[in-house]
DNA sequence: GACCCGCGCAA
DNA sequence: TTGCGCG
DNA sequence: GGTC
């Protein structure tokens, strides 16, 4: 059987809750049945009645869209119901945030007449949320706080070059991209410490330490994510082997394959090694052969490079996590100093810093980058550093598959020939100036900068 | 049997 | 040019 | 390991 910790039973509602005092009728139309389990579960844990029908005591309806909300309520039904109107993605911010957010920008608008009911400025507004009153929560605010401001002051001194990449290490906030923290998006949702409740922990736990053991072992092409047993049987890159692994954590609760991996003596030192900044799959399997077991060892051998031996040298430092209110006043000390330096308006392409840095006053080492863009390829920076390399593949064999090459400076139509530098001269990049646009392009979803990690 | 991102660095 | 480590 |  399964592990007795993985408690389905949801804890007695609490009657003090977040969302007390509201009695609500879910919309189930489009959405997974998972997802709607979940939110329900989420209601009425936190002091919610969840209404089987549209009836009087309801307070608030949700929906995953205007759509949804018609297809399933006639319009006169719903232009007699009083309360509240919302869009999902309320609640779904509601739980991020620990509390209720306002209701502003989820307010699904009955409008009689109109067929596209949701209120055009609401997308707008939604788009813009954070750079107005969302962001009370974020007490740092951003030098820039859109895209648009950067552009009106850029475009008096073309060429200039936004200093604005200041990320930490992603080992700091393993649930966050590392990020170029001036995407205003993030300053909205960066405090978030709500994900959904995973339905299949017994599986995606265990599946979980072997990947990572995988990674340490250099084989990276075995990434994957089940979200429910059921979905995944007949999905394509489940084969075999999967089911069969699959199959063993259902009826045993445990994987053997894991269990073998666990208490091996190389597995554990390669992972080891691994952990060190500088070291791969590569180095740790070579490193094990030479003889070396423990982290002191290291310290004696010297066909290191020189990242591996400070990472090596700093390997505690480097490995404590980074409070994020500090991870934000190093930004602005870093904005600052930038705006310092940059005015004289370089135009040395992408500029590039990987390295560590010490919080004013302290011996402690953290990993930073600064990455520094032209600001015209801004958005294509963003996107290559705050999505992680699953993300970053996808949107790169996506771009090849529309016959054009992708990275971190550019969209071009793919040169076909001898594969086309980064940035080439001659075939022009195309113009698209914000994340959105890049993805739009694509054809790939929308996706929050903290949604990345794929 | 080839393929499974693309860059900078170091060798 | 190649292998590695990185995001 | 899985896909083309």
């Amino acid at each position: 059987m399964a592990p007795k910790r993985t408690k389905r039973k949801s804890p007695s509602p609490d009657p003090q809750g977040m969302f007390a005092g509201m009695t609500v009728f879910l919309i189930e139309d489009g959405v997974q049945s998972l997802r709607l389990q979940i939110w329900k579960q989420k209601l009425v844990q936190m002091g919610a009645k969840v209404e089987t029908q549209l009836s009087e005591k309801v307070s608030h309806v949700f929906a995953i869209s205007s759509d949804a909300l018609f297809h399933h309520v006639d319009d006169d039904r719903l232009a007699r119901f009083k309360g509240h109107v919302l869009l999902y993605q309320w609640l779904e911010e509601s739980l991020a945030a620990g509390e209720k957010v306002s209701e502003d920008f989820y307010i699904l608008k009955v409008d009689p007449e109109g067929f596209d009911i949701f209120d055009k400025s609401l997308k707008a507004k939604l788009a813009n949320r954070n750079s107005s009153s969302y962001d009370e929560h974020s007490h740092c605010k951003r030098i820039k706080s859109s895209h648009e401001e950067i552009k009106q002051t850029n475009e008096e001194k073309k060429g200039d070059i936004e200093t604005n990449s200041v990320s930490w290490a992603s080992n700091t906030e393993p649930h966050f991209p590392s990020s170029l923290t001036n995407s205003p998006e993030i300053s909205s949702t960066q405090d978030k410490d709500y994900s959904p409740p995973d339905l299949n922990k017994g599986i995606t736990e265990i599946f979980g330490k072997l990947v990572n053991i995988y990674r340490a072992l250099g084989d990276d092409r075995r990434s994957f994510k089940v979200e429910s047993a059921d979905q995944v049987k007949d999905l394509p890159g489940i084969g075999k082997s999967m089911q069969d692994h699959i199959q063993e954590i259902v009826t045993t609760g445990k994987l053997s394959k894991l269990e073998q991996f666990e208490t091996d003596e190389k597995v554990k030192t390669i992972t080891l090694f691994g952990e060190v900044w500088g070291i791969g799959p590569a180095t740790a399997l070579k490193l094990y052969e030479k003889g070396h077991r423990t982290l002191d060892d290291l310290k004696n051998e010297d066909s290191l490079t020189n990242a591996q031996v400070i990472g090596l040298k700093y390997f505690d430092d480097i490995k404590t996590r980074i409070p994020r209110h500090e991870a934000q006043e190093m930004e602005l000390v870093l904005q600052k100093v930038a705006e310092d330096i940059i005015p004289g308006g370089t135009d040395s392409g992408v500029d590039t810093y990987f390295g560590l840095c010490t919080y004013p006053g302290r011996e402690l080492r953290h990993r930073i980058d600064f990455k520094v863009y032209p600001r015209d390829i801004y958005a294509f920076g963003l996107i290559a550093w705050t999505g992680n390399d699953v993300l970053n593949r996808r949107l790169r064999l996506l771009a090849e598959s529309k016959g054009y090459r992708l990275d971190d400076t550019g969209l071009f139509p793919a040169t076909h020939g001898s594969g086309g530098k980064r940035g080439s001269r001659g075939t022009a990049s195309l113009k698209l100036e914000t994340e959105k646009e890049v993805f739009d392009f694509l054809g790939f979803p929308w996706l929050e900068p903290y949604e990345r990690n794929l």
